[in-house]
RNA sequence: GCUCCCAUCGUCUAGUCCGGUCUAGGACGCCAGGUUCUCAUCCUGGAAACUGGGGUUCGAAUCCCCAUGGGAGCACCA
């Protein structure tokens, strides 16, 4: 039965999802825009969670207040909408498992944070932030493990207590187990760590009366509060791994399945960041990518199918995905092949899912800006002509200096050379009566009937005929001058599109201008 | 510094788990030719890689070890 093994090695590559429908998370601090290596990492996850008919949760991680702002957390829910990651339960949708912010679970983690204190499996500290960075530095240049000292390990228990709830201040600081502590991870096979190089980690400050959970803690106890059961994360969190198993034990919690997958990189191999352009999935919108660029693009940086596909639809990448096809090695981020998705995208409107032009909400916007002030009258479907005509041409990184250099002549009539109006050997007289033929042949066409599919049929078909007699049709002879006509250049789009876009007034004038320069010799 | 992770064309990658079918496949980019009124698109072709060294084996891109290179982590951030 060859035709059954695709199918049964697809299910052999993930075998628990036979037996139980995984749930699965992403985990966002609001502390920015929505990055894009967030918006990979919850693609994973979200299409991990369709393929097996799982559940994805997002969680807002908002327990740093200093840092945290509201306005992040509405780009985040934003920018992965607009993606098409939608999630099943979390911020805004709720669920059973709730609340999804860690800032509203204070309690919950109180709860947990209690039994450790008092089993001792967890301690006051009161060392200042100073003294342990200066430690920190101390351990760091004389190549010691940069960990907590424990300078506050044998402090008596009921005393700490005491202390801490009298200066209101503290940490609470976790008795790290001594061990070899290894785990399964789904893309890397089994890691190792020796826990005795994380020393006591925190588990959750004391600020006032109320504990503020710590990373660390709070995602252990969420995980398992949530029933989360695979967390597919970037490799940045492969040391936090055992550390949450070890607290999940701790508390008597169960830890779900680990994937770490390689980050996204600069051309530089270093982390992705400001200085190497754009890092949020607002950013690239606001220049005008469409969703399904940005989602194809970002799904095979680290992730294969494993066959020649390179196109994919949302849909379709629910259909191919499997752990196995992610990388274990950094990807490179690559603007070039970025662009390319976008060119592809752009001559699919069919395929495309969110907007059925080319022509998204963001483009349109700059465009408009570009052409503030111009004396035309343009109606929408000009601009997507526009866009759709410049696009395919250029990247769209370039589109707003393009538009104000290179082709200018869409906003403003074109200096003429009267030789570039001259196709190969034509003779004035030639030029002259092409230009009139074009101007008989767009005259009696309707307002209306102004696009760029008329105009194609009806000049191609003079186009045709104005051959010299007795050999194959020469197009140019007709279409180049009129081209030139309208561009003033010696490349750009075909005349069609550009007098789509600029209109039958003014194509016929600059037709008028190019008769005009011909007659009237220097 | 210590710990962990990674290593196929410039880039994303297939192939690695189960060594031979790999004179290493695809895509982006690049180069050349063709189609086309020019440019772009499109089509055809091309250059371009198994990090190095040791093993194991009849045979290694594929398994093992070392080296080198790259990345990440080592907070009262997440």
């Amino acid at each position: 039965m060859p035709t059954l093994l695709p199918a049964l090695k697809k299910l052999l590559a993930f075998p628990s999802a036979l037996v139980q429908r995984p749930r699965v998370r992403i985990a966002p601090s609001p502390t920015g825009l929505l990055h894009l290596g967030t918006a990979r990492t919850a693609l994973f996850n979200f299409l991990f969670a369709k393929r097996y008919g799982g559940t994805f949760v997002l969680r807002i991680e908002d327990t740093d207040i200093e840092r945290s702002k509201p306005e992040f957390e509405r780009d985040i829910a934003e920018q992965l909408r607009w993606l098409g990651i939608s999630w099943d339960e979390g911020i805004e949708t709720g669920g059973a498992f709730g609340p999804y912010r860690q800032s509203e679970r204070l309690p919950i983690y109180e709860r947990y944070l209690q039994p450790l204190l008092e089993h001792d499996r967890a301690y006051f500290c009161f060392c200042s932030e100073e003294t342990l960075a200066a430690q920190r530095e101390t351990q760091r240049t004389s190549g010691e493990i940069q960990r907590y000292s424990g300078a506050c390990q044998s402090l008596a228990p009921k005393e700490a207590r005491q202390r801490a709830a009298r200066e209101k201040r503290a940490i609470v600081r976790l008795r790290m187990p001594e061990e070899h502590f290894a785990f399964e991870d789904l893309v890397r096979g089994e890691i190792a760590f020796d826990t005795v190089l994380f020393g006591d980690i925190a588990l959750a400050k004391l600020d006032g009366k109320r504990f503020f959970p710590l990373y660390n803690f709070a995602v252990a106890v969420d995980d398992a509060e949530m029933r989360i059961t695979h967390v597919l994360r970037g490799d940045d969190h492969i040391a936090n791994t055992p550390k949450q198993m070890i607290i999940a034990r701790l508390l008597g919690l169960s830890s779900p399945q680990y994937a770490h997958f390689s980050m996204i990189l600069a051309q530089d191999r270093s982390k992705l960041s400001k200085r190497h352009g754009a890092t949020s999935v607002r950013e690239l919108r606001e220049a005008g990518y469409f969703p399904e660029t940005i989602v194809n693009f970002l799904a095979l940086l680290g992730w294969n199918p494993g066959t020649d596909q390179e196109l994919f639809t949302l849909q379709e990448l629910i259909d191919a995905f499997t752990l196995d096809g992610i990388q274990s090695g950094g990807a490179i981020w690559n603007q070039d092949k970025l662009e390319w998705f976008n060119r592809q995208w752009l001559g699919a409107p069919a395929r495309r899912w969110l907007t059925h032009d080319a022509l998204t909400p963001e483009l349109e916007k700059k465009i408009v800006a570009v052409l503030a002030g111009n004396r035309w009258h343009v109606r929408k479907e000009t601009i997507a002509t526009l866009a759709a005509t410049v696009l395919e041409r250029a990247p769209l990184a370039n589109v707003e200096e393009l538009l104000a250099g290179e082709y200018r002549y869409f906003f403003e009539k074109p200096r003429l050379d009267r030789e570039l109006l001259r196709w190969k050997d034509m003779a004035d007289e030639d030029v002259e009566r092409a230009l009139d033929s074009a101007k008989e042949i767009l005259e009696p066409i309707p307002e209306g009937e102004w696009t760029q599919n008329r105009l194609e049929r009806d000049l191609m078909a003079a186009a045709e005929s104005l051959s010299v007699s007795g050999e194959k049709p020469d197009r140019g002879r007709l279409l180049w001058p009129v081209r030139v006509a309208l561009s003033g250049k010696k490349q750009s789009p075909g005349p069609f599109d550009i007098a789509a876009i600029i209109g039958k007034e003014e194509t016929l004038a600059r037709i008028q201008e190019a008769q005009n320069i011909i007659v009237r010799p220097k």
